[in-house]
DNA sequence: AACGGTTCCGGTAACGGTTGCGGAAATAAA
DNA sequence: TTTATTTCCGCAACCGTTACCGGAACCGTT
């Protein structure tokens, strides 16, 4: 065990002058501090962080990085695994550390007063998750979100036009020819699901198409709920040519679905998905999405956290752009028009 | 700020009282006990994670998972997020909290100096960081590799056999008529490559097939590197009819290569892939693959590390199983048998 | 020679917990 | 009632570092 008196010994000072070598402060000789630098370097000594913690009143350089739900939501969704990775190279770039932490128990809370992380990364939590949130504030921790939490005021977001994205694909069916347009909705719980069914609706209307209960169906984001959904909806709308599903995962699902049946895509049903998966332009078929550049986004939270954290003005609830990848599961509409 | 002090002034006692209500030990009357335990609620105390580590000289309760190369190695692999999700499910079980560590400069060597982290994870180390082991062994580090490391004795590490799922993968082929089987390699780094090319190679030697150099290629793990593989390999041998593909990623880039021609998986060409990725079963066709349950490979090695970490007898490099899955990539033979 | 100003360094008290030891009060045994 | 034992609790040292303050040594001026 090396700590700073050992090397304090050694080079014949105090530890204070050790540590002013440790920490780049002034009143060292140079003769002196280079004496002291090898030491360190050659004893491969480092400071030890409860230490260093305890005694300087300094923010710690961890942040936490909230799960929702269970380890699934996030290792299972390559959505969410991208926002990890922009995330993760933010802060490390910026020489914090990243731990992880969990919903259950409020384990988040007891991390963070035990003073183990400085703030924290949500990643797409849900509506049901503003207790989390009120708890959050209550215990005066900072954090930022990557996602939209409705009805709550004054917490830091990184925002996506959800509405915009979904337009961007509905628009993109409708130009093809496409009026018979089903939609896979996201669990209510994400507001973007409930944003991106926004912009299917608002879109269909500025389009004069004219709104289908039976076009609708609703998934929980993964491939299996996905082909669910469209197994029913190809059942209750032989007429239905394209869906606007709200999440890749989904998508894969309902490709599959379409498949199942005999079916093509995009011949018979076009498809276009959401979210932008590194995995989706290599699909068969390429999948057609609506990209919002996951990793970028978590990249931006990241650094709008630490910029809270460090005190820095951070500009309030920035808007990240979207786009279309237009591939090769939609196509125009063999249908005569209506 | 309330620490342990406040507490014990409001609850008429010493800090040292409180100290053993904290930390449930004995010598407290009842009645104190729970005077001091609802102050503690009452005020949502945590002690410091900081003091807490300084004084006692307990292990701290925190494991580092390294990131071998960049971010992107483990976030951009589904085979590398389903193990995180099994050692982040099986750390946080045991209680313990998850740091995630890059390999950049040494970034890792000083977290464990600074008593940070308890031990670490190594996530599909390649053979060319045998420097980081040799490292952490310097350091005395506990760790733990998700998969084996050559020519290093005396580490810990979960033990695949990919010599075996190679050989059933191959065998697989070969039962469905195949003999002109191609490989595509991952890279040479990676010892599960060289194990799986090893497999494919014995499995070919002992059905009486003879190995042709012109049927391997080698990817980097990467969609695009399959794609590019598989149309060498298509290009160079019209005669091939299955493929042995290394990585799931590549195999969904090889068929993303077969369709581009026209021909059809597994009409034209049967593809194996290997490590069982959970959207391996919702691709188009569905994909063969030979699945390392990599979520339970994560949690064994996150068990195995504790283990170590707590002074448990841990039984040396157990082999977990592999399996293959047979979905619709594959198909008979339709060529004459030679 | 006396003086003010730097430069460089050490002593010491924190920081917020844990731990060993000793002692008072309560209880049991004689 | 005295003595031994247990129960319960506090004192003070300690963990490894940083921060504040004070002082010695050296410099150049009058």
């Amino acid at each position: 065990m090396t700590n700073i008196l050992e090397i304090a010994k050694a080079a014949g000072v105090s530890k204070t002058t050790v540590s002013r070598v440790l920490n780049n402060k002034p009143d060292v000789k140079p003769e002196t501090r280079k004496r002291i630098t090898d030491l360190i370097q050659q004893h491969d000594f480092q400071p030890n962080a409860a230490a260093t913690a305890i005694s300087s009143k300094k923010n710690v350089n961890t942040i936490g990085l909230i799960i929702p739900y269970d380890a699934n939501y996030i290792f299972g969704n390559p959505f969410n695994t991208e926002i990890m990775r922009g995330v993760s190279s933010e802060t490390n770039a910026a020489g914090y550390h990243l731990m992880l932490c969990y919903f259950h128990k409020e384990e988040y809370v007891a991390v963070f007063k035990q003073k183990r992380v400085a703030g924290f990364i949500l990643i797409s939590p849900g509506k049901d998750q503003r207790t989390m949130i009120s708890r959050l504030k209550e215990i005066g921790a900072p954090f930022v979100s990557t996602s939209r939490v409705p009805n709550v005021p004054d917490i830091n977001f990184v925002e996506i036009d959800n509405v915009h994205g979904a337009e961007l694909a509905v628009k993109h069916l409708i130009q093809l020819g496409h009026r018979r347009i089903g939609v896979i909705k996201g669990p209510n719980h994400l507001t973007s699901s409930v944003d991106r069914f926004k912009g299917y609706c608002e879109t269909l209307a500025s389009n004069n198409i004219s709104f289908d209960d039976h076009l609708v169906q609703e998934g929980n984001s993964s491939i299996e709920s996905g082909y669910g959904a469209m197994s029913v909806l190809m059942k209750m709308n032989p007429d239905m040519t394209a869906v606007f599903v709200a999440s890749d995962l989904m998508a894969i699902g309902a490709i599959g679905a379409v498949t199942q049946t005999g079916k093509k895509v995009p011949d018979d049903i076009s498809v276009v998905g959401y979210d932008g998966i590194p995995l989706a332009g290599s699909l068969n078929p390429a999948l057609t999405t609506i990209d919002q550049h996951a990793s970028e986004k978590g990249a931006y939270a990241a650094k709008m956290l630490i910029d809270i954290i460090e005190g820095r003005e951070v500009e309030k609830k920035p808007v990240l752009e979207v786009d279309i990848k237009e591939r090769e599961s939609t196509g125009p509409c063999k249908e005569q028009q209506q």
